[in-house]
DNA sequence: GCGGACTGCTTACCT
DNA sequence: ACAGGTAAGCAGTCCGCG
């Protein structure tokens, strides 16, 4: 049968529509509900309301509770009751419901002013629309977003549990751990605002349920290989797959040709149903997920949902019937929260200080065989191909994987999400889709609430303070930077290295940094000077940033950490501590950067270079002192120092020194067997006294380089593994040259797989924007999209070979073993080369000499 | 018309 | 939509050279 009629068929069916969502429970008076977790907030605009969403861990199910408190969205002016009823903008606005007088603090002068309070009748007559109040007056506080704004006003908190009736929300009582207590109690004896601490140990201590939740993952027919359109949803859905937290493993399989048998699945480790009729498949599709309060995707904001929705209304289910709601660039279920592992995943801070940078692409397949060390069914042709029996195999992986991202080291993901809407108060939804500056940033809101400062607009705080002072070193950067002292070349044994505990957050708490602090408007603040710049920091308030970075920070060091450590706890208890610390490293870690961030809404340049000015001044003064000390400094960066056989008592007075001048923590991070140094600045390896090798931004690592090469580079840090004392290094520099001659040997014999050849870059952006030069892989992926005719995307990772050819590239997809014959071999000689310039640099062995010595004794035979 | 010096673009890395 | 600093390769341009 073919496709479209088959289509056609269908239409006459009768209609199928989802089962109607369960109705809320605030309808019944009794609704009673105890340890339920508010995991999120959103506005309905058919109830004008907010609603919450609570998660019971007992009955595994989300209840909706609407507001009844009539809460109202509202934005402020800086203009009186009377001015503003003179505007027509307010006077003529039937949803402008209230103007009332309220005193507020300007942080930026600090001093008190009266504001009027513009209350709306619904969130759009504030913002968000052409003819909204925001684009129309000069308001503050109109972007908040309304339910976070309700959040802040109710005193309601993400992420841990209420008892919650018809008219009611109460905080349940918490129970917290003696040994927690304990350690807690300790720390909140010498701090300036113990309620704070003590209102953040009680939120970020409480227990974590487990989410029951459904992994879920759509197939789609395609003609070639390119993603199908979500909007016209013109392809019929082939597969669906489910993996519970329940156990459920499920595959639906959509029979288009009428061929199939359940016995062809028989001995899978899956159940599968088949379905002849893909309406009523997406009716099953919706019945499974809406027994699960959380759904997991992997890219199912702009892929799966979307296309599930389109497809449905396609086949003839009205709207109003399916449950899901597409936003610009999300998509949502009302009857619980839609968790897309991509976004996550992609967040750079996750990324990088979460999971240490462990995957480069962010795709299901690298993102899994990074972390779960299990990569996706491999296919030979695209989806519409395969057979029945591997595309279930497929799609169930794919399910399988995205749920074993949340679940892996016992549900870290879900427990990271959680704490971080914690720390944010965002929902848990808005965690997972947006980056690190908005989960700062809300609680900065917050932060300003609690002490009724006036949120200033961007524009304040650009005029308050002077254009940024320093000037970057970097060509295209807005300000100076750290500072990276020049390596002494060569190999040094017995070598400490010393850095500053989290240098840059250190700075922000100690120095009182923030974008109100900095360049204050008070006098007599103005003689304590950033050294190295002309502005100042306030002495007479606490910086909001300086308090909420302070906070986080002592408590990942004083009490989590040490928690994560203690042997009283179960290991359970210990594991959880751990995730909590690690959610807090990864706010600290941001901290900084987003005063430098444009997207930032409290972005401040003087801020910023406070930051790193201040950074350089300790580092150099720092490096002095050790002069002093008779240290010898062979290297350093940002905030570390390397110190040559330096003698124990030494080190001591100079992590006094620290404190003492600039009350930092300097500490011992690391100590090398030897490492070694080439005049290169971020560019070395050495061995740590437990045998790791340790090496940092040599090519040999880098991503790109060629396998061939890359094996030959790490056989030779193998060799310089053993190495133990300067006598041995003679016999590893042999043995090192001998490992460069024999790949050399391999690459002129042609000995080798194109695999071994092929340089692998990621395309930054779409073909046609590559204006100005066209790099290797650039070249490269514009004969795969031109002449086989395959569709590039950016963030994709393009292979490809250096060859004798004209363009001097081609890609290896698609690409039999007979290209090695046009490989160009003196081109990847040049890139042995000076892979192995930099190892050898390190170690003292003149490449070039070696290499000409060799030449000459050749050209003899 | 050609080659070396130079600059700018791009990617990947370090803290 | 967190930052700046560094290395390296290649593409493209400029300049000198009878």
């Amino acid at each position: 049968m073919s496709l479209e009629s088959w289509l056609k068929e269908t239409e006459v069916e009768e209609e199928i529509t989802f089962e109607e969502v369960e109705e809320t429970t605030t309808t019944e008076e009794k609704l009673r509900l105890k340890g339920v977790y508010l995991v999120s907030a959103d506005y309905d605009p058919d109830r004008s309301k907010v609603v919450l969403k609570f998660y019971d861990p007992k009955t595994e199910k989300i209840f909706l509770w609407y507001d009844c408190f009539n809460h109202k969205p509202y934005c402020y002016s800086k203009e009186d009751v009377e001015a503003l009823k003179r505007k027509p903008e307010i006077s003529q606005n039937e949803r402008i419901v209230g103007l009332d007088r309220e005193e507020r603090l300007d942080p930026i002068t600090d001093r008190k002013i009266s504001v009027t309070k513009i209350v709306a009748a619904d969130p759009l007559a504030i913002g968000g629309t052409r003819v909204s109040l925001r684009e129309k007056l000069r308001v503050w506080e109109a972007d908040i977003k309304y339910y976070l704004n309700y959040l802040i006003d109710m005193d309601l908190q993400i992420g841990i549990p209420y008892d919650v009736t018809k008219n009611k929300i109460t905080e349940s009582k918490l129970e917290m751990d003696p040994v927690a207590t304990e350690i807690a109690e300790k720390v909140l004896k010498d701090v300036e605002n113990k309620e704070e601490y003590e209102k953040w140990l009680k939120i970020l201590s409480a227990e974590i349920p487990v989410f029951k939740r459904v992994a879920f993952d759509l197939e789609v027919f395609t003609e070639e290989e390119i993603i199908p359109s979500t909007s016209k949803a013109d392809q019929p859905i082939l597969a669906a797959s489910f993996y519970g937290s329940d156990g459920l493993k499920k595959v639906l399989i959509h029979d288009i040709e009428g061929k199939l048998t359940e016995d062809m699945f028989k001995d899978k480790e899956y159940e599968v149903e088949i379905f002849r009729n893909e309406k009523s498949m997406i009716a099953r599709i919706m019945e499974i997920l809406e027994q699960y309060p959380f759904v997991i995707t992997f890219n199912g904001d702009n892929f799966d949902f979307p296309y599930l929705y389109h497809r449905a209304i396609r086949l003839g289910f009205r709207k109003e019937d399916i449950p899901i709601k597409l936003g610009r660039n999300d998509a949502r279920i009302i009857w619980g929260i839609h968790i897309d592992l991509y976004k996550f995943f992609f967040n750079k801070s996750v990324k990088s200080y979460a999971f240490k940078n462990r995957y480069d692409i962010v795709s299901l397949e690298e993102v899994s065989e990074a972390l779960l060390g299990e990569g996706k069914v491999k296919l030979e042709e695209i989806v519409s191909k395969v057979s029945p029996s591997l595309l279930a195999d497929y799609s169930f992986t794919d399910g399988k994987l995205t749920y074993e991202l949340t679940s892996f080291n016992n549900d870290l993901v879900m427990k990271l999400i959680t704490i971080i809407a914690r720390i944010s108060n965002m929902t848990l939804e808005d965690v997972c889709r947006l980056a690190v500056s908005n989960w700062i940033k809300n609680r900065l809101i917050q932060m300003h609430r609690e002490k009724r400062y006036l949120i200033p607009l961007k524009d304040e705080i650009k005029a308050k303070g002077a254009e940024r002072f320093t000037e970057p070193i970097t060509k295209g950067k807005k300000y100076i930077g750290a500072v990276v002292v020049q390596p002494k070349p060569g190999v040094f044994f017995n070598v400490v290295v010393m850095d500053f505990a989290s240098l840059y957050p250190s700075i922000i708490k100690e120095y009182n940094i923030s974008y109100e602090t900095v360049r204050c408007l008070h006098p007599e603040c103005k003689d304590n000077i950033i050294p190295g710049t002309p502005h100042w920091v306030c002495k007479r308030k606490r910086g909001l940033m300086s308090e909420f970075v302070g906070i986080i920070r002592d408590l990942r060091v004083r009490v989590f950490k040490k928690l994560a450590k203690d042997q009283r706890l179960s290991k359970n208890l210990r594991e959880f501590y751990d995730v909590v610390q690690g959610a807090l490293k990864v706010i600290i870690n941001a901290s900084y950067g987003v005063f430098g961030s444009e997207a930032f809404p409290f972005y401040y340049l003087p801020a910023a270079e406070s930051v790193t000015m201040t950074g350089r001044n300790v580092i150099t003064k720092t490096i002095e002192y050790c002069r002093k000390l008779g240290l010898d400094v062979i290297y350093g960066d940002t905030d570390s120092l390397f110190l040559h056989n330096p003698p124990e008592n030494k080190l001591d007075e100079l992590v006094k020194f620290a404190k003492r001048e600039f009350k930092l923590d300097l500490e011992v991070d690391k100590v090398y067997r030897y490492v070694a140094f080439s005049v290169r600045k971020k560019n070395y390896f050495g061995v740590l006294t437990n045998g790791q090798i340790d090496v940092k931004g040599l090519v040999g690592k880098k991503r790109n380089t060629p396998k061939l090469i890359k094996d030959a580079f790490f056989k030779s840090l193998e060799v310089l593994r053993e190495v133990y004392t300067p006598e041995e290094f003679e016999k590893a520099k042999e043995q090192v040259k001998k490992i460069y001659f024999d790949t050399e040997e391999r690459l002129k014999k042609r000995e080798f797989t194109l695999d071994e050849v092929a340089i692998s870059v990621v395309l930054g952006k779409r073909l046609e924007d590559y204006t100005s030069t066209t790099p290797e892989h650039v070249k490269a992926a514009k004969l795969l999209q031109t002449v086989m005719n395959r569709e590039v995307k950016p963030g994709e990772v393009i292979r490809y070979v250096k060859t004798r050819g004209r363009l001097g590239v081609k890609p290896i997809e698609g690409a039999s073993e007979k290209l090695i014959r046009e490989i160009d071999v003196k081109r990847y000689i040049e890139l042995l080369k000076s892979t192995f310039e930099q190892l050898m640099d390190a170690i003292g062995i003149d490449l070039e000499r070696e290499v000409r010595g060799v030449n000459r004794l050749e050209s003899f035979m």
